[in-house]
DNA sequence: TAGATTGTTAATCGATTAACAATC
DNA sequence: TAGATTGTTAATCGATTAACAATC
């Protein structure tokens, strides 16, 4: 029942994928060093979350490059993509939407959604914002089996109950609210704001104490 | 050199001030229990995380509604708000401005600002897009000493030296990049696709398994 | 007093990091 | 061989949770 990899390693990993190809040296291999110091992370940390997809480095020299990307890739699951669906086409929804450019997370995007009629037909990111009414189709005809939920916290828990008679299986809710779903459906709590308000309490804490 | 709360906590007081107030019953009181039901985390946890702001309870009744709510509000500084600058009016600035709204972080977005013309006197969330060349002039003008970055990854860096000769000292960036700064200066990197990400993992990985 | 619930301790779990033998 | 760097172990750290004495 437990995942192979720890959360906070697969969290890496994209960072790893990126950072490796700004690194690209002249020679073909990096240490655990040189993409520790690029990635702002404890060099063992790299090591021990390399052990996890198995062993790629040679002791001595370091990682190749090419073998490293392509081993972050597949585990990534950069080849075979997760459909995604968002339901949302404000501004967090957009923002999800364009994110997929960046490439370096295994999912993709195919379709966004909106209950908002002005919206629907609009272009987001290559995407073309359908109806809330048709999710079920959608969602079968392409084969999607995340859903993101990306609308203000009142709507939250009626789009996830959308989602779930859709068949989704995983949702990921960025509204700022507590959602329910029945068993066999897996939710993920995501809080834009969090890490703003951690540096903020930081920043007072700090300040409380000078 | 500590933080008396831990961050794990901080992150959750937010939470625990919106399930307070929709769970806001006939009686005044409300346990560990009805708490950590409404808010989707152990009952131990929630007591714990209140030991870290002192004692509020009373045994064998809970925690008083009101009292409770007032003194998670003081913790999290909701009565002297950071001010805090996005850089970025793009949908990921514009939707982190919005959540504003929730006030349930102790903060405040004083500041949007972007490099692009066509952007700039735009409204976002009753805030006029300013030019990014006046930053240090705002930031001095309005005590800012947050900085967030909502920019596309090429322009992280030069826009995280601007906050700091402007004389930021938190940063939060939220480019999917590495970015550098002296030291003084508090940098935290944010995902908004790591969650997603893991999601699309876990879900492979089931798959995998079965 | 009896029942309920806190506050805290101790156990557990998971993630990070220092250290170093293995080995290229 | 000498130097470099991995892969892994063990120590450490921090966060979660079960359990229960304290006490309203």
């Amino acid at each position: 029942m437990k995942s192979p990899i720890p959360d906070a390693t697969v969290a890496r990993l994209p960072l790893y994928l990126r950072c490796l190809s700004e690194l690209r040296s002249p020679d073909e291999h990096c240490s655990s060093d040189d993409l520790a110091a690029a990635a702002g992370v404890n060099s063992a940390q790299v090591r021990k979350d390399f052990s996890y997809l198995g062993s790629y480095g040679t002791r001595g020299v370091g990682y190749g490059i090419d073998d490293l990307a392509a081993q972050l890739r597949k585990v990534l699951g950069l080849d075979t993509k997760n459909p995604v669906m968002i339901i949302g086409a404000g501004n967090l929804g957009s923002a999800l939407a364009n994110y997929k450019g960046i490439d370096t997370w295994g999912f993709d995007i195919v379709s966004i959604v909106d209950i908002d009629e002005a919206k629907i037909g609009e272009e987001v990111d290559g995407l073309t914002v359908e109806s809330i009414d048709n999710i079920a189709t959608i969602v079968a005809a392409r084969s999607i089996d995340i859903g993101v939920i990306a609308v203000p916290a009142r709507a939250a828990q009626d789009v996830a109950d959308r989602f779930v008679d859709a068949g989704i299986t995983s949702i990921l809710n960025f509204a700022p609210t507590v959602i329910h779903a029945p068993v066999g459906v897996t939710i993920r709590r995501v809080d834009i704001a969090v890490s703003l308000g951690i540096l903020a309490y930081h920043k007072a804490e700090e300040e409380r104490r000078a």
